[in-house]
DNA sequence: CCCATAAATCGTTAAAACGGAATATATAGC
DNA sequence: GCTATATATTCCGTTTTAACGATTTATGGG
């Protein structure tokens, strides 16, 4: 029970659920999640914590970045079967698609001014 | 957005999981859930109305009794993945087998004191 | 070793959620 | 209309959540 309301309360949260979808297409470093949920910092990374113990997401170090992406759903069955209906759910949600569509420019390199 | 949020929040309290697992097994008007969940009344006459909100759950009057009942999730499709979903899941869990030997017990006449 | 920097954690505040007691509403029986 | 009663709503205290700024941690480069 409290695995699956901990995935419950992970995906209650508009932000969140944002961040899964944009991780549905690019894996994401926390500045550029941060730019495109337009959030302080602090709080994106609180964000992607819940998200990651919940089973939703993983990440992988990559020197100064931590790179994150949809987890493989091998952590939690719930986790697996939510990860999965996200795929096509809120695909035409007006918020959604306007996020994807910025998703190209949201560079770690244009964010933090380098070529 | 708003509509998907509602039901994973409606699901994010270990009470109104309850409250749908038990209405997976049989019809019950607010005292029996009272009586199973050891909640306030009001408490859970709230909880209902946050399951009806999300498209969870229905009710039909009858009398001074208000009968829920599971939603066959035509009011939203989230709603209706998860109301099939949670059909299987959670079916190990301990607090749910405990609920759900105690049901047949949970009469609205027994709870009463009548008969 | 020291500096720069991406991300995580801490401290605090405001808003929302949960709980129960008390009250209001609605229906059945007389 | 009056009473009894099942449920809904209101009020209020407590806990949890989300947000941000400030600080700390961890890594790479000089």
């Amino acid at each position: 029970m409290k695995e699956f309301i901990k995935v419950m309360k992970a995906l209650s949260d508009p932000a969140r659920v944002k961040i899964m979808k944009m991780l549905q297409h690019k894996t994401m470093c926390v500045c550029e999640i941060q730019t495109a949920l337009d959030k302080a910092q602090s709080t994106t990374s609180k964000h992607l914590k819940i998200l990651e113990d919940a089973g939703l997401i993983t990440y992988q170090k990559n020197g100064l970045w931590v790179n994150y992406k949809l987890a493989d759903g091998t952590q939690s069955p719930f986790a697996a079967s939510l990860i999965s209906h996200l795929h096509h759910w809120l695909e035409d949600d007006c918020d959604i698609r306007e996020l994807v569509r910025l998703l190209p420019a949201i560079d770690r390199n244009i964010i933090l001014n380098r070529n």
